[in-house]
DNA sequence: AACTATTTATAAGA
DNA sequence: TTCTTATAAATAGTT
């Protein structure tokens, strides 16, 4: 509707989908607002993202339109009419939900290339190019990860050797007011101890 | 919105209220269906007119829908507040089945890379070498797929020149035995349709 | 998340 | 109700 027409069918794109869903949605909820305040009327709107991810509107509870809409709708669809058509109802609901399963799994059984016997060469060539992008996004991810990680510790590590610097200039400092007295390798020793705490390190070593 | 910003509150005038209520709602059920369409989303869309009449829009069904939200949202309010033994039963395994639908979206959401901001380094990791696996598996089918293709036209086309070297020697000595009396046009039309049933084609042509 | 060129929705009028 | 049209609002593609 901008820049250019677009035509209304499912976005292939899935990054250019969530962020169309998003925008619509917001955009949906907006106008199903200024109707119900507008025209005093009674809205509930519902909207499942392809997700699974629940967002509902409306201008009262959903629950009292629902239950509106119910009264009204015998003759539509009841919701709660016999006992029994309601556990049909939900058992037809469970078989949709069971093929659904059985669909994910062989989508995933695809993509781990465990069951590719009955697609043709133009399937093989879209499942690899999804593949392609999937492992490229993953592996992106990762060194991402890597490099921030290296980068972590590349900081830590300068201000390690800073704090060193620090503590020899200190040693220094004490060594030249001189207390022959005591003995080099006790001095050391508590030195020692005290820089860990500093560092934070789990033990003194 | 137009020629006049307006207010968004009750219109007082009841026709220019029923006007807008028609021009609005037509306007909004064109949008919930965009983006059901653009998004794959599954929308109910429900609206009483202040006059008490009831217009509804769902990409699937009403009913459906509205069922997925009770799966859903047991937390939010419950339809059924106290539902038979039986249904409640149907009810967990349903939830079950939701619950798993929503493990394999996610698992395939990280295959495809478009979740990965929960996963550690060496998640990651193990997700790169699963796809690499898969996309190896497809790759090495689709290439298997190409090269059977590649030798069956080979030697489909090793075939076809044999058989046209038959047939030229045939027409040589066809030619050479020299029969005068026979029409052309006759010989070539018997002689063709002998070859279609030699080559194994469906309809001799 | 912000921008903007366009498309779409729509308020008012006929 | 329906059509028209000037203008407001939504939004697709881009950054």
């Amino acid at each position: 509707m901008t820049r250019q027409k677009i035509q209304i069918k499912k976005i292939d794109n899935v990054a250019a989908r969530q962020v169309t869903f998003s925008k619509r949605r917001k955009g949906l909820f907006k106008k199903a607002h200024e109707l119900s305040t507008l025209c005093d009327a009674e809205i509930a709107l519902l909207v499942f993202s392809n997700t699974g991810k629940l967002f509902e509107y409306s201008s009262t509870s959903t629950r009292q339109v629902i239950e509106r809409r119910s009264l009204q709708a015998e003759r539509i669809d009841r919701l709660d009419p016999i006992p029994s058509l309601e556990l049909q109802l939900q058992s037809s609901t469970c078989a949709m939900l069971s093929k659904e399963i059985a669909e994910k799994t062989r989508e995933l059984r695809k993509l781990r290339g465990e069951e590719l016997q009955g697609l043709d060469l133009d399937e093989l060539k879209q499942l690899e190019k999804l593949l392609e992008g999937g492992l490229n996004r993953v592996t992106q991810t990762k060194e991402e990860r890597f490099s921030k990680e290296i980068s972590t510790l590349k900081r830590k590590g300068v201000e390690l050797m800073e704090e060193n610097q620090q503590l020899k200039e200190k040693m220094e400092n004490l060594a030249e007011q001189g207390q022959p007295s005591e003995s080099n390798g006790h001095a050391w020793r508590s030195f020692s101890s005290d820089m860990s705490l500093r560092l934070g390190l789990p033990y003194p070593n």
